[in-house]
DNA sequence: ATCTTTTTACGAAAAATTTCGTAAAAAAGC
DNA sequence: GCTTTTTTACGAAATTTTTCGTAAAAAGAT
């Protein structure tokens, strides 16, 4: 289900930023990514035109100028794409991920602290399986 | 440094089998990648040879049957992809990554039992940084 | 020796992704 | 009203990635 979302690189970029500052204008788009480096507001356009088609992005067409929303979730993205970025960069292990995570020094403290928070959570979890609890 | 290795998809399949079972022939990892999908021949040739050119492989042209190898880490690559894939999917934040990665019930528990010790491990070696710790 | 198979080299086609130029419509400014 | 600006639509060029056809060389088989 959720595996039909694949956004290319690009689109990701633009997912973030609607999913960051909520629905928006091209122009608004195209000016958050011109922060980071040089996009002509027409190659932004077409991206979200595309995305649109793809159904990554809904926009309501009422006003002449179109404001546009993510349609995907950000979590449900985050899943699927980790979900294949696992697979293929570390053969499906989250162990050997997160080795590389901790190990490689991309962490603080601060967040060493609260993953190990989320570990505990998620043990309990584990423990509890099978008596449903629900959402 | 690590930056400048960016292997695509199809490269990084292939540095997958080079490293799981060592320096091989073309017909080899040909051979390995058909168990998974339709590749011809001539195609995984020519991406090696590819890769060859980036610096990815080495090649031993010694025999006429080449052999190629991995010539950058499993680990080097691994945590230059995370890095990247952290920024782009994660906005840089480790934490959601992980959170995402243990909510999202891909974790058995016993990779939940390692990654939580490894998280132990990663806060001692922390602790030890401030106060000029003892090795 | 001749024919077949295996392998490399090379180039280019095919596919996917990203970028942008141009035009037309709508709105805003004067 | 007329000009300028903003926006969308569209198509195509440019780039990157993947795939494969063809040829030539080397090795092996008969």
């Amino acid at each position: 289900m959720s595996q039909r979302i694949k956004p290319t690189e690009a689109e990701l970029e633009i997912l973030q930023i609607l999913w960051e500052q909520g629905p928006s204008t091209v122009r608004a788009v195209n000016e958050r990514l011109r922060e980071r480096r040089e996009v002509g507001y027409t190659t932004t356009l077409k991206l979200m035109q595309i995305m649109a088609e793809k159904g990554l992005v809904d926009r309501d067409t009422s006003q002449r100028t179109h404001v546009y929303r993510a349609a995907v979730g950000e979590e449900e993205t985050q899943r699927a794409l980790l979900r294949r970025f696992m697979d293929v960069a570390f053969r499906g292990s989250a162990t050997r991920l997160v080795m590389q995570l901790l190990g490689g020094g991309q962490t603080t403290p601060e967040e060493l602290q609260a993953i190990k928070e989320m570990i505990e959570r998620a043990e309990r979890r584990e423990g509890e399986k099978g008596d449903g609890g629900r959402e």
